[in-house]
DNA sequence: AACTCGGGGAT
DNA sequence: ATCCCAGAGTT
């Protein structure tokens, strides 16, 4: 059904929410607050982000960066540090430089107006909307994939969500049903879609809004929301080096563009006087959503103190030892390979 | 308007 | 194996 079709007054359906988020919302930290810092943080941890995959990395990144100031005059390579494992680097960076941005632009003082909220790097229309619902009184939904879905099966309407025209379709449908406290109805359809209103096998005998949900009165939920655009992963090689002695061994940092954006890597190639100290090479195959990595590391132990020296005389690179690697951030798939080295 | 960017949990 | 998650930036 189409929202021109809709004649019924769905508004009612807002307010049901929000006395079904008071009784039933999630007890998580950035709830009991409105620092608009706090808020920005956990919207961006989160994006694309489950709350149990994300809370540790969340509460470390506060712990340690309490306030804009602090997070502004961090090095990058410390924040992306607290993102190690979390994925989608290039949030870590952009939320650096939103900070230094609060700093500049705004005095240090978290700017309380939507339009404002959406100058800042890595802050798009969801996250602006959130921030200035949550914590002044923003009277905008925040649409996200959680509105997506409860609002195509509330009004059982097929519109293509991976459309580019979704954003603003369900930003429409959002306003037929918005009460006066956006913050609070915001944070309610995130529980709900998390809860109840579930991608697959939703719980709909204990939906606050089943009696007005038309997918569940037609019982269409499983064909909604309706989603056209697949993602293929394609294949992807990489081969590296791991070059080490004594306990260190030899890294570099990878660009910001690609995967893995300014993460620390082994060497992608050597010189032929490092070759005769290859021991031996794995593979080791590592999923991305887009990507099906093979990658083949090679583990070279240089026993010669001058071939040593001298290759990181000539080369481009850092040393690093185990405990000290640590304190970088590694992809995934080195970070294990670092891992099981350990134990040999 | 289409493409790209991680990692992990649920199914 | 497939889907999807408190999306945003780039092309």
């Amino acid at each position: 059904m189409k929202k021109n079709k809709i004649n019924t007054d769905f508004l009612h359906v807002g307010n049901k929410l929000l006395i079904w988020y008071k009784n039933n919302g999630r007890d998580l930290p950035f709830r009991q607050t409105k620092d608009p810092y706090k808020i920005w943080i956990c919207e961006i941890v989160f994006q694309q982000t489950r709350i149990n995959q994300g809370l540790n990395h969340y509460n470390n990144f506060i712990k340690r960066f309490p306030d804009v100031k602090t997070l502004a005059e961090a090095k990058e390579d410390e924040v992306l540090l607290y993102w190690k494992g979390l994925g989608y680097y290039s949030r870590a960076i952009n939320v650096h430089k939103a900070a230094k941005q609060i700093m500049d632009d705004y005095h240090g003082v978290f700017p309380n107006q939507y339009d404002e909220i959406l100058k800042l790097r890595g802050v798009g229309k969801y996250t602006a909307a959130a921030v200035s619902s949550i914590c002044f009184d923003g009277k905008i939904p925040a649409i996200d994939g959680n509105f997506y879905r409860v609002l195509s099966r509330l009004f059982a309407d097929d519109f293509d969500i991976s459309s580019t025209k979704a954003f603003s379709y369900f930003s429409e449908l959002a306003h037929l049903i918005l009460p006066e406290n956006v913050g609070d109805f915001n944070q309610a359809m995130m529980d709900l879609g998390s809860e109840i209103c579930k991608p697959k096998n939703p719980v709909c005998g204990e939906c606050p809004i089943n009696e007005e949900c038309l997918a569940f009165s037609s019982n269409k939920t499983s064909e909604l929301p309706v989603k056209t655009k697949k993602v293929k992963a394609e294949d992807l090689h990489l081969k590296y080096y791991f070059v080490h002695r004594n306990g260190q061994f030899l890294i570099q940092q990878r660009k910001d563009d690609f995967i893995w954006k300014k993460l620390f890597e082994f060497l992608p190639s050597i010189t032929a006087d490092l070759e005769p100290f290859i021991k031996n090479i794995k593979t080791v195959n590592h999923k991305l959503t887009h990507k099906n990595l093979n990658i083949e590391i090679a583990n070279v132990e240089v026993t010669s103190r001058s071939v040593w020296s001298d290759f990181i005389a000539k080369n481009e690179c850092f040393i690093t030892d185990f405990d000290a690697s640590q304190e970088k951030s590694f992809p995934k798939p080195l970070e294990n390979y670092i891992q099981n080295s350990l134990k040999d």
